[in-house]
DNA sequence: GACGCATATGTCGTATCTGACATACACTCG
DNA sequence: CGAGTGTATGTCAGATACGACATATGCGTC
């Protein structure tokens, strides 16, 4: 299995490795799912670009390192909520947050 | 005060009407508000363009007419995480949602 | 007016999400 | 090899978002 349906089995919240290793996701799930990782790789392109670590977005979204982490990882405790929020807050706009959703898997 | 700005500052969270009745929010704040607002109009003509009823919707999502009444809305507690996986389940791509959210207000 | 149907608003118990903390891992530099 | 720095993972109490229900409003039709 590779890297990237892999993150989207845990972000979907399924463990992979179990002795059922095969599991399909309805289209909806899997669009969100990767509509969902597209956001948190945009947050991360985000940070490095500007070279800032983890703990100092964490300050400026008023977060901790650890859920910028979990953001970044398209985690399942992260709300697509908190990723938009947060990438308006690294000053991303509105329009870029639709074109990075938009852009075709 | 408009209808816009008005339902913007209630999905927002506050009270129009009040004594101080001028409330500034951060360009962040308004923008997400915004963008939600954007989604929740969305939802409504795809519902309605199908000519469905909020009721057909809610059982369609396995929700609530009150609840698809408050997405419609873009009241302050439906989340854009919800907004999203509903249009995905009403058939919306994520492409379209994408530009929903790009779309300059 | 009274009924039926669609939509809006308010509230509630429960489920999920959040920030915080601890801790583990990875890597670099002495 | 430590020690320092950055990132990842696990857990938890408190916050908030969820579906459901009751009820209100609007609006045709009789």
């Amino acid at each position: 299995m590779n890297k990237a349906k892999e993150n989207r089995l845990k972000a979907a919240g399924w463990h992979v490795g179990d002795a059922s290793d095969f599991l399909d996701l309805t289209d909806q799930e899997a669009a969100f799912v990767e509509l969902k990782l597209a956001l948190a790789d945009y947050m991360r392109d985000i940070r490095v670009q500007h070279g800032w670590t983890q703990t100092h977005v964490a300050h400026v979204l008023g977060s901790s390192q650890s859920r910028v982490a979990k953001m970044e990882a398209a985690d399942s405790s992260v709300s697509v909520d908190l990723l938009v929020k947060s990438l308006l807050a690294l000053g991303a706009s509105r329009k870029q947050v639709g074109q990075v959703i938009a852009r075709a898997a």
